[in-house]
DNA sequence: GTGAAAGCGCTAACAT
DNA sequence: ATGTTAGCGCTTTCAC
């Protein structure tokens, strides 16, 4: 490893002379400069961050703490967010923290000892503590996809109320009025939300709710296939199901295709997210886009934002608004 | 931010003492260390990494350098890799390059100057430079999934040649002599593999090799509808076709469908890669299974043995084997 | 325009 | 069993 101290000898100048070079601070003289420059080349010097860091106290490292980076949400999130950083002079640690509360306050505590300046974080529901803990040291944190209420942190996510309403609200203009629902994990915002927003439009359009219509999801395929069989038993079943993820819905489309039953004819469904798959199945699912890559560059422009003290609203709420992605899988009946 | 300093002050011991507690080291009292230990937890102290990297000259960090996290391939190896990483201290920056040479370089630096401990890499096929450079200082380093050929570094990956052959071997004991190939990117060792294999299937099988029926992919969906749309103008179409990655299968659907050219009765088809869609799909995409988490968890494994100079064979080269999934894409002629 | 010196938070000889 | 000291590679005052 060459050092600025090797730069410096072979240069003939203080260290600080070659750290003036290096970050481009005036009061060198030309001349040096372009000797200093050369020489670096030569020795194929390069700072070392990790000093740097630790005298600046700043790493520009970002750390992404999210559930799975195999869950296919989240890749294109990741994405953004390193596209961002990376042309702004950041880069990401990612953990993932499969939505356990002590994974979660572990890879918080293991990105603030490798000192990174901001955290970008999607957690479970329940895990207030942590991110209060972040809060009152005032710590750079942008929160994506999830929010927890009542912390003031930046947030930025897709209103999911808004698109559960969009999504249950298309069915019924597509004529239907038996509509069910599969919840996500209903312990996270994301997933009450778009229950709520199932709710809103039934209520909208007077249409009761049944509760036995509305079945424990948890954002799983394995679970789409699951209680769509339970549902399937029941004597009366719905025309039409708004299903919280793309990826219950293909569980879903698995149970129906096994029971011979035909989508959209006898069943409809619309999904959620437009995933890869979801324009790939047969028939193709009507669903509702989230702007994943866009939500993840945003939240990285917000957070080194904040960490550079740009001014950015302090607690700006980013509000994304979902797509509807008209396909195949609804039948409408008027 | 609250510092060894603070602790040592606090309890009236030396910064030492304190370092030696942190650090589970003998020649410490009982006494003292649960004194300090209850101290440290009172102030809430953790351990600045960056400063003990600084140090140590070890950072406890991982690179990861790939083309694309948003590529299905990724996700899962990423996964694997972040969970064994983690396991045992690690954690990991990642890189998307998109096969870019000049984003590679600058990652390389990027990470290097970073600190970190070693690489995990999937470089683009024309990029030799950068490994011999890493090579040359004998940096940590394990390939995944391509291989730049004459470098001796360790490798994870699967047995392409194999995997090519294993899957045009299918089709003909199923009793298909007229086969096509679409072809991955062939400025990739991946690509070129796959269709090392498929030439080797077919010759073994004394079947001649038709040029006309090799198609040059570049693994996106789109070549794959653009490619098979080609083939289709030709005077005489082949019965089956082995596509090198299950995204171009999927674009090759697509335009079949357009056609109303039924799978697999007009055409069959076997992928590459049983990404998640592949099981979705109708009909059920026969494919080619990669151990992806796997293959990321072995490359961790093989980079911190590295690192931390536990034994470990020099120059290991990991073929993982693919696993042919057979579903419904591929018509038995016999 | 250039350099000497202090210090970022920590570990590791080397005393005592 | 505990402390003193030097130093990791860098930036930043302050002096010249």
């Amino acid at each position: 490893m060459v050092t600025i101290q090797d730069v410096a000898r072979k240069a003939n100048v203080s260290i600080t002379t070659v750290s003036r070079v290096i970050n481009d601070k005036p009061d060198v003289s030309k001349e040096t400069k372009e000797r200093i420059n050369k020489i670096i080349k030569e020795m194929g010097y390069k700072p070392n961050s990790v000093a740097r860091g630790l005298v600046l106290r700043k790493t520009n490292t970002l750390g992404l703490l999210i559930p799975d980076i195999s869950n296919p949400f989240f890749p294109e999130v990741a994405r953004g967010i390193e596209d961002f950083a990376k042309n702004n002079g950041f880069s990401v640690i990612f953990c993932n923290t499969d939505n356990k509360k002590s994974e979660e306050k572990k890879a918080i505590n293991l990105l603030r000892s490798k000192q990174v300046d901001g955290i970008i974080l999607s957690l479970s529901f329940k895990n207030k503590e942590e991110l209060e803990k972040l809060r009152k040291e005032n710590f750079p944190v942008v929160q994506i996809d999830r929010e927890i209420p009542d912390i003031n942190y930046p947030i930025v996510k897709i209103d999911n109320i808004k698109s559960g309403y969009k999504a249950t609200r298309y069915l019924i203009e597509s004529g239907h009025t038996k509509i069910a629902h599969i919840t996500g994990n209903t312990d996270t915002k994301t997933g009450q939300d778009r229950l709520e927003g199932y709710k809103k439009a039934l209520e909208e359009f007077d249409i009761e709710i049944n509760e036995k219509w509305i079945l424990k999801g948890d954002y799983s395929k394995d679970s789409g296939y699951r209680e769509i069989k339970r549902l399937l038993k029941q004597d009366e079943p719905p025309t039409a199901i708004f299903i919280a993820n793309d990826l219950m819905a293909i569980g879903t489309y698995e149970a129906l295709m096994e029971k011979n039953i035909k989508i959209p004819d006898e069943l409809s469904i619309i999904g959620h997210d437009d995933i890869d798959i979801a324009s790939i199945v047969n028939p193709k699912l009507t669903t509702l886009s989230q702007p994943k890559y866009k939500l993840g560059q945003l939240a990285a422009k917000i957070l080194i934002s904040r960490i550079e003290k740009q001014k950015f609203p302090e607690n700006c709420k980013s509000i994304l608004e979902s797509e509807l992605i008209i396909r195949n899988s609804v039948k409408r009946l008027k």
